[in-house]
DNA sequence: ACTCTAACTTTGTCGGACAAAGGGACGGAA
DNA sequence: TTCCGTCCCTTTGTCCGACAAAGTTAGAGT
């Protein structure tokens, strides 16, 4: 028979994940504000009465969680996880669990249009001002693939920012830090695919601006087309994604 | 006028990163497979030439990335990252970025109907059987708010896993976590919410059974909106998540 | 008030140490 | 021979103390 619930359950855990939890909620619940300062590592012994080296590994462990970070002076604060770098993680939890270019490109299917859906309804004329810059940045280099691809993932990026919805930002970064660096080995090896892509999101930016919802789907339905003919030329959808597309992921994440 | 290029930029960062970088590449190349023994600490310090408390910060920084885990006997392997672990990081920066439930929802809105339409062209007699059997449990605790939520967040996550798309899965995670533990208020404050959730869910099973797009689209929408409707009895939809929600996902972490 | 320097702090790294827990080997019992 | 218990070794988590390099602060001198 069950014995009478007379102890809870000790929290067993090592010291240094018991520091980092510590410091996690505080950060998490509010009371430590992003950009306020955490402390020391002598402080944090002070205050948590374990040795320095334990202080470290439980840092270690939240500035690698994007939850605290050092300054020039790498003195410790709080900070805003930025998606870029959370969704570096994720790319390459994508590329170990090899999934395939065809599901990155059907998940984008539905997360790009999501993004210029809300990018129709609630787009500001800065973000329209951004997405015209980069358009015209994209048109000086539409012969250079590598600065192209680049100004392609922004545009995109540019693109979710306008829709305002954060969630969405965060949800569709992983899947394009995978996908959009195939954008430079596409407009390298076809042709017409820098011109075609620079017009795509001329027509994009229109359509947002007009508020034109169905002009939006359809021209980003046909970009990512565009994409899927190109990708198809050089390799077959059903390839998983390789270890060499986390280079792009790696060096957005430390930048 | 620009010296030619005689040196390239010299690495400088800490050991411990040097460490973490070093294993990392080891792990997404392929060259350490999930489920390879890392070796001991002490090998490491040999193999890197560096002190055992820099390996071990260094150590840190891939667990917390979910690329390394330590067995029962705590020894190291690589590891395949969890999607629900690396899901608890995002969820906490969409905490701090304070999205609103409206974000929240909107993203789920395009997230879910995109899990069920994968489901529909690409479920598995396994998928439905998991779906069924999860039916079948929450029909038995229809009652019981806090495990009817937590049969009703494993529901999407099997409706997701049906679709075959990991990125969509690896995706709608994030929002998901912080979505679904409001399910427990709602059908604790609505009477009728829990039995109409149950009956959604056997429709959506119908559905992706049939392969009708249609009717999965439908009462995917349809089950959204009941959670709009409930949600908005207890609570602005433009309300920011709150702390509170955390709590569950850092249990679904530690899981 | 400004600058330059000297003293102090903080971080990154190192070396060694020890208790607790687990794994493995060895020997004895069934 | 196979099973089991004990002893030893290894590994991890934690602690202590130390030091160089880089940054910060305070104070002296102009």
């Amino acid at each position: 028979m069950p014995v009478s619930p007379l102890f809870r359950p000790i929290d067993v855990a090592p010291a240094y994940q018991k520091v980092a939890d510590a410091i996690e909620r505080e950060i998490v619940n509010g009371r430590i504000k992003p950009g306020d300062p955490i402390g020391t590592e002598h402080d944090l012994v002070r205050q948590f009465g374990v040795n320095r080296s334990t202080i470290r590994e439980g840092i270690r462990v939240l500035e690698e969680g994007g939850l605290i970070s050092r300054d020039s002076s790498r003195r410790l604060h709080a900070c805003l996880p930025r998606y870029s770098k959370l969704a570096s993680r994720l790319s390459r939890a994508l590329v170990l669990h090899e999934v395939t270019f065809r599901e990155l490109y059907e998940a984008s299917m539905t997360l790009e249009v999501a993004s210029v859906e809300g990018a129709v309804k609630s787009a500001t004329e800065e973000n329209l001002a951004e997405l015209t810059d980069n358009l015209v940045r994209s048109e000086a280099v539409v012969g250079n693939p590598a600065a192209l691809a680049e100004c392609d993932a922004e545009f995109h990026v540019l693109v979710a920012k306008a829709s305002q919805n954060r969630v969405l930002q965060l949800a569709r970064e992983p899947a394009a830090q995978l996908f959009y660096p195939t954008t430079e080995m596409i407009v390298t090896g076809v042709a017409e695919g820098g011109p075609r892509l620079v017009a795509a999101h001329g027509h994009l930016i229109d359509a947002i601006r007009r508020r034109d919802r169905e002009a939006g789907v359809l021209w980003t339905r046909r970009h990512l087309q565009d994409w899927r003919r190109g990708f198809e030329k050089i390799a077959s959808l059903d390839r998983s994604v390789e270890h060499v597309y986390m280079e792009h992921a790696q060096a957005a994440r430390r930048r």
